[in-house]
DNA sequence: CGGACTAACTAAAACGTTATAGTAACATCC
DNA sequence: GGATGTTACTATAACGTTTTAGTTAGTCCG
């Protein structure tokens, strides 16, 4: 039955480079070489030794080689918000990327917490984990801490603007090509008054989107409203759109643009609770192309991205620049890698309403 | 500037627990005792040495602790598919309470490949990882696995038969009731014809599911039909339910019975492309009442369950059992806890559509 | 006052690797 | 034929902890 504790039978030790230098005959050294490949053993001594290590089941104790090397082999993935259907997709696309070059990915969530963003940076730093892929929340610190806490490499994800001194990788999806592809969307159907939906400026650093939209606008000889929700729950997004709403029909917006799918969502969440029928009283753009948008009633127009993509690329940027390190004395440029967006244009968008009074 | 790499400054060293016996003028030993807060300095002295350990900003370096105690910290989450929304909320409210409890999660995902989730179990047990949820996919040797090398504690997700001799903990959600609870429903509202969609069985250990559905259908004296589909993508899903809608009007199945809300969304897809209309000439069931089943066109009738508290539940079960693992010899009892699942009647269930020639 | 006990520490041995310095054997070369 | 390498190894010192076995000093007690 192999039970544990009280006084089952122990549990037998795993084998080790000792233990494997034993079985040979030779020093734990020769074994240590001849299992990493690396230069100094004959081959066919290395063979017997494969072979060995094999049979005995042998595989490294990780933390033994982490204490020695500082290299324990682990990725950090910290990101605002497990439940973030966009940031899950990155996740998987990151996941399989580390897993494919043989290093697990240690994850943490900040719940929009500065005190918790950079608790765990220093958890992550104390566990020798070797590179770290941040999607960070505003304020800026936890990049800094983790450059002066380890120099290891950083990749920031969907933010521009953040913490530009420090020398990091970056990878975001093209928020201005988003901003203008909404807009142009919405200008063309008519529409004149149109918000942006955001969250407090301390939760986002993803702060240009503001500026994109506005100058989208602008382009149009019109001005953007941003409409500011105390968090980006659907409650909250549901509170401020409401907000709006009360501001009567000449005034609120007819098109609404959010930055993320999700947001959006909390949008139809609210506009059917105060009975408005998208997109017939209200239009809505969305910002991710979730699997589940076109399911929605209506489906929602949104931009697509390859949120796949950018967790490999991301991960690839990370374990590239580490493999790099040991190389040439030159660091590698900081890097940036924009990911296209393109609009898929579906049901929760059409021309405005028309106004009592209005011309036309 | 701090730059890295090249000829640039050295990173300084960060401090030992050396360092602060040095600053101090005491023995490690000391310092490795008072900083644990075990008994064996006096109180002044720890006080000195832990203000010391401050002011040096000293923090362990995990690697080490985990060579010495065959502790890591770390958590495993050993999940089938990152992107399936359902195990997202059990992940996060999994994360959440192991950061309370000052354990960091690594996360794994197998993409339903036996030999990937093996892999992965021996890759956290060369990591030294303290404890394993896991969300096995069919086969069942992972778990055996885990406690083959490691004896360490593992909790089951939602899967109840599987790996039986195994002594795990284990958490799901009450599939009996979830299963009686779709079939009253809609045996109430005149359905008959009844089928379950299922992915392979290799795929899915919660074969009890399937019984469940037959045994449900069994106490109506009806016999439940299981619609086996290649994988559990929406396009799988939606062949196989365009090959039963081929069966005609007469001996089509009226209701669809899914075990998740993803797999629901799968047939909402086939049924916009095959021209149905939900719930006029189909009624669809989920399980999971994910965030965006009501905003669906129509909104799903669904199972609720707790996502968040399933993976805190299983978080704390682990835990508990990690630290009594130190106490008194008695190993603690496989434990196993049900979740409580509750019917949200919604849209996309109704009566079924009239046959020509039926009587009535 | 001396033996037994406790409290508060120190010294040193692990834990399982990797990396460095050393050694023995053997070829190379002027 | 001795200096000079090269090759293929061995022995051993780290890495930063925890833990075990001492060591010293102080207390208690008969």
């Amino acid at each position: 039955m192999g039970s544990r504790g009280g006084g089952g039978g122990e549990r037998e030790r795993r084998p080790t480079l000792a233990d494997v230098a034993r079985a040979v005959g030779v020093s734990v050294g020769a074994v240590s070489v001849a299992i990493n490949g690396r230069p100094g053993v004959s081959d066919e001594l290395r063979r017997t030794i494969q072979e060995t290590a094999q049979r005995l089941g042998y595989s490294p104790n990780r933390s033994a080689v982490a204490l020695r090397t500082h290299r324990s082999g682990l990725v950090g993935l910290l990101i605002r918000n497990l439940r973030n259907p966009f940031f899950l997709d990155v996740a998987e696309g990151f996941e399989r990327e580390c897993a494919e070059r043989g290093s697990e990915v240690v994850i943490g969530s900040s719940h929009y917490d500065p005190g918790r963003e950079l608790a765990l940076v220093h958890a992550f730093a104390d566990r020798a984990v070797d590179a770290l892929a941040l999607a960070p929340i505003g304020g800026g610190r936890a990049a800094q801490a983790w450059k002066a806490a380890t120099g290891a490499p950083i990749v920031l994800l969907n933010s521009v603007m953040y913490a530009p001194d420090v020398a990091a990788l970056r990878v975001h999806s093209d928020g201005a090509a988003a901003s203008d592809g909404a807009v142009d969307h919405l200008v063309g159907l008519g529409h004149r008054r149109i918000a942006l939906i955001e969250g407090p400026a301390s939760q986002s650093p993803d702060l240009e989107r503001t500026d994109f939209f506005l100058a989208s606008m602008l382009r149009h000889g019109l001005r953007g409203r941003v409409l500011e929700a105390e968090d980006l729950s659907w409650g909250a997004i549901g509170r401020r759109v409401a907000a709006d709403v009360r501001r009567g029909p000449g005034r609120r917006a007819t098109a609404l643009v959010t930055n993320s799918d999700d947001a959006a969502y909390g949008v139809y969440a609210a506009a059917r609770e105060l009975g408005l029928v998208i997109p017939r009283d209200l239009s809505v753009v969305g910002n991710d192309d979730l699997d589940t948008s076109w399911l929605l009633d209506p489906p929602l127009t949104t931009h697509h991205v390859d949120r796949r993509g950018m967790g490999a690329t991301a991960a690839r940027l990370l374990l590239d620049s580490l493999a790099q390190e040991g190389d040439a004395g030159a660091s590698p440029a900081p890097h940036t890698v924009t990911m296209p967006v393109a609009l898929r244009v579906r049901a929760s968008t059409g021309p405005p309403p028309v106004e009592p009074g209005a011309p036309g």
